[in-house]
DNA sequence: GAACTTTATTCAATCGTTTCAATTAGGCAA
DNA sequence: TTGCCTAATTGAAACGATTGAATAAAGTTC
């Protein structure tokens, strides 16, 4: 049964070797431009080279990582790679370690918890040199990270803090993001905002409300108890669309007594957009709209979106840094410190925002965006 | 210098072994629950099974992968990650292999030739058992492909028919989808139609074009030159975008002579309706306009897009039976049929299109969606 | 109690690479 | 001829897990 290797098995050094007629390490210093490979003879390495590439040899990668104790990867886990947020998380990542020569290896748990601790056993498993976790919700997964720690592999959480949990966290300053978005309505002149708040299990809808009542403290506006509502859990990125559409109508049902709506992130202000439309409400017009994130859809929406952008690029990057420093002390044998690194994020203003310019019974005045 | 283990290295079957005092055999049969491990003492196996977990271990998949010679992954090669498009054909990709035990490893290429090659080799060395390859634009990584084939590893392509060079294929009928588009436009009285082709380098834009003008060729319908342009070259996807609002800009600027634009995407239609508005024009009262692939941005956009719907699932899922069934032959010794699987698009109405009402002068009527 | 089975455990080879140490062949000086 | 140096090549031991064959101990049968 020997045919059995001609089909499943991949060409090997032996293979090249035998076909050469040099011995295996020979033909692995050639090919790998050893030190050793100086003193090999160039009509030698010519001839080795040529067999490989025409034997179409390629390297295991497993045999290798085993022998050499380096997997030179870092696995990335996010909740959902469907959410635009998480893209340009991992472009910051991707761009990062290419540069160090590193592979990040992507894991997308899809929102589930039980395929997000899957995939952390996983990254341990095929010895990812660390693990770069892009969660927005909430998570405990203790026994897994406990044997991340046990294992010695540097974690670095994007999207909240774990510091308490002596974990290395990169993250937005959400509630500095809460505080702007109120400030840039304020500014226009809107005094009564309605809000939606993000889920309860999104770890960012809790800093970002309070980075909106801090602002709303400074200048003693207050923010009306009914005008304030909050996004129920969710089964997808996606579907803050559609709740946004149905809040808006719930607090459109209780009579506009709003000039403005602070959207917790910028699927949702769409949705709140297209439900303010749905009742011949027109934005900025009749009401201006700021949303959070600035993902793509946000900038091509008609009217385009106001919103808080979060540099995600910067953020993916900083978080890749932030493993490979660890990797470094982890080599050198120190103990890397736990680090937290929080972003600003910066006002875009675009067309859903106005100048407020209600009269007492509103619904009249027009602004061209 | 026994301290580096300590720091550098996992914990390993050796280390259960050493801890539970049974041999490194024992402990491995055990937690494999191997069919030998039948024989091993119920109290034998308990206290191993402790001490594994309390050590943390996990095995190594490198060693494991290379002893069973077999690495349960398929290699999955984007164009481009940040192309919504590419999301959801890998849920579907993940949904089918997940329920076959395989796991998807994902690369990106960033619409990066190099890069592209880069993760073809790499998905080859690491011993992927199979490679799906999701490419909008031509490809001829000639060499990297033949290793491929020396070293007997399936390949699926999708988005493009590679049946001529012997790899399966799953995409949709382009060529359908663009006589659906005009279809619809014609169907609603559209008799001027502009059309914006996809740039040259991309796969999609002949077969889309050819569909159109076999509609038109039916129904008699002249398309007049003068209202076909063409996108060009894109450095990411999202430049279609951008490359719309233009594209719309110069239309007009001839002079506006059509009630409907036909766009080679989504991103490219939301363009054109940007550019219509900023012109004064409203869609569809004024204009017409039809995109293609059924994005995300496409349902939430105001006006939502009408477009032509890719079931990119549908197809994610087939391409991933696709690679299995590639897999299972090859264990059975067998040939593996090229295979090419094309979906019918469908046409999703929505409000960006709405019957023509345009008078020989048009930029008179309104149609609410 | 010898021969045999069953039960519980371990040995040792293997996967494909890498790398250090060892070997060979040839040239050259003494 | 012997010994020694250099240049070119190879042997063999890892890396960590798996697994068929081997062993040891205990139990059963005649």
């Amino acid at each position: 049964m020997e045919m059995k290797k001609d089909i499943r098995n991949h060409v090997k050094l032996l293979d090249v070797a035998k076909a050469s007629g040099f011995a295996v390490s020979t033909v692995s210093i050639v090919l790998n431009d050893a030190p050793l490979s100086q003193h090999v003879a160039a009509s030698t390495r010519k001839h080795i080279r040529e067999v490989a590439l025409s034997l179409g040899y390629h390297p295991d990668a497993f045999a290798r990582s085993l022998r050499r104790n380096r997997s030179r990867m870092i696995g990335v886990i996010t909740y959902d790679l469907s959410d635009p947020f998480c893209i340009s998380i991992i472009h910051g990542i991707e761009d990062h370690l290419q540069s160090q020569g590193y592979l990040p290896q992507f894991m997308d748990a899809r929102s589930q918890r039980s395929l997000f601790e899957t995939h952390l056993r996983m990254a341990l498993e095929r010895r990812a040199e660390g693990i770069i976790v892009i969660a927005s919700w909430v998570f405990d997964e203790n026994s897994i990270l406990e044997d991340i720690k046990k294992n010695h592999v540097p974690v670095v959480v994007v999207g909240r803090d774990m510091t308490a949990r002596n974990i290395s966290s990169v993250l937005v300053d959400n509630d500095a993001g809460g505080y702007l978005a109120l400030q840039h309505l304020h500014q226009l002149g809107h005094r009564k905002v309605a809000v939606i708040l993000g889920p309860e299990e999104m770890f960012d809808s809790q800093p970002r409300w309070e980075g909106i009542q801090r602002y709303a403290g400074e200048t003693k506006l207050r923010l009306n108890p009914s005008l304030i509502c909050q996004l129920p859990s969710q089964v997808n990125p996606y579907s803050a669309y559609d709740n946004g559409i149905t809040l808006t109508e719930a607090l459109l049902a209780k009579g506009k007594d709003f000039s403005a709506i602070l959207a917790f992130d910028d699927l949702t202000a769409l949705g709140v957009i297209r439900g303010l439309n749905q009742s011949g409400l027109s934005v900025p017009g009749d009401c201006s709209v700021i949303g959070f994130d600035d993902v793509f859809p946000a900038a091509v929406s008609l009217p385009s979106l106001t919103t808080i952008r979060q540099s995600m690029l910067q953020i993916g990057e900083t978080a890749a840094k932030c493993v490979m420093e660890a990797l470094k002390a982890k080599e050198d044998r120190k103990d890397a410190p736990v680090q937290i690194h929080t972003f600003p994020p910066t006002l875009i203003a675009r067309e859903s925002t106005a100048i407020n310019c209600d009269k007492p019974r509103p619904k009249s005045a027009r602004t061209k965006p």
